[in-house]
DNA sequence: TTCAGGATGTACT
DNA sequence: GTACATCCTGAAC
């Protein structure tokens, strides 16, 4: 029960991924909280995966917050118009991060709403709600997350992870990544996970 | 229900 | 100029 430290994010990349099934992802937003449960998940580790930004010591402008200290906030925009949010893992100089992909809103989910339709929760089609932070790109749009929180440190106050002292999830899937067929041998590494 | 195509900007060749 | 850790829409089934 209580925030994640840095020691939850300063170990393998992998495991890390596993265990932030079922934390939850917390958002202080203009006063307020916005919350959401972890579900799914996918592991990039630079040392050896094709699929990371910073793969084989890659340093740009763009991946210097992979080699962050563990447990920072690395956000980047991709294809054009969406974010994607990781959580970087290992020492820092060890490019690696967890992609987070999915969410089950938890707190304000009011707001969310808004944020990810422009419209009210109860307005929302059964289309939508089905669909509604299950992708990397709809959980950033509907935090309120850019390249503007690139970098912040997940032990502050502004954005943390959450452990609700729940019992650990029973049914964990496993699965290869998604969107990322031209990382070669890469392609299958069983990294992804989800409820 | 699945599927093709387009949107859109930044990083990197 | 090309590719990209995505999502939405509209058409076909």
């Amino acid at each position: 029960m209580g925030k994640l430290s840095r020691d939850f994010y300063d170990r393998d990349t992998v495991q890390t991924a596993r265990a932030l099934l079922g934390k939850y992802l917390v958002r202080r937003w203009h006063g307020l909280w916005l919350a959401g449960r972890i579900t799914e998940t996918e592991a990039y580790v630079g040392a050896v995966d094709k699929a990371c930004h910073a793969y084989g010591g890659r340093r740009t402008p763009r991946t210097e917050t992979l080699y962050a200290p563990p447990g920072t906030a690395y956000i980047y925009l991709i294809y054009g118009m969406y974010h994607c949010l990781n959580f970087v893992t290992e020492p820092a100089g060890t490019p690696s991060a967890v992609l987070l992909r999915g969410l089950e809103a938890a707190e304000g989910a009011e707001f969310l709403a808004r944020n990810r339709f422009g419209k009210a929760l109860a307005e929302l089609t059964p289309y939508q709600k089905k669909n509604f932070l299950n992708g990397p790109g709809k959980v950033c749009r509907a935090l309120d997350l850019t390249r503007a929180q690139n970098g912040l440190d997940l032990t502050g106050d502004e954005l943390f992870l959450w452990d609700a002292g729940e019992a650990p999830p029973a049914d964990i899937h496993v699965g290869k990544r998604i969107g990322i067929d031209y990382a070669e041998e890469a392609v299958d590494f069983p990294w992804r996970f989800y409820l």
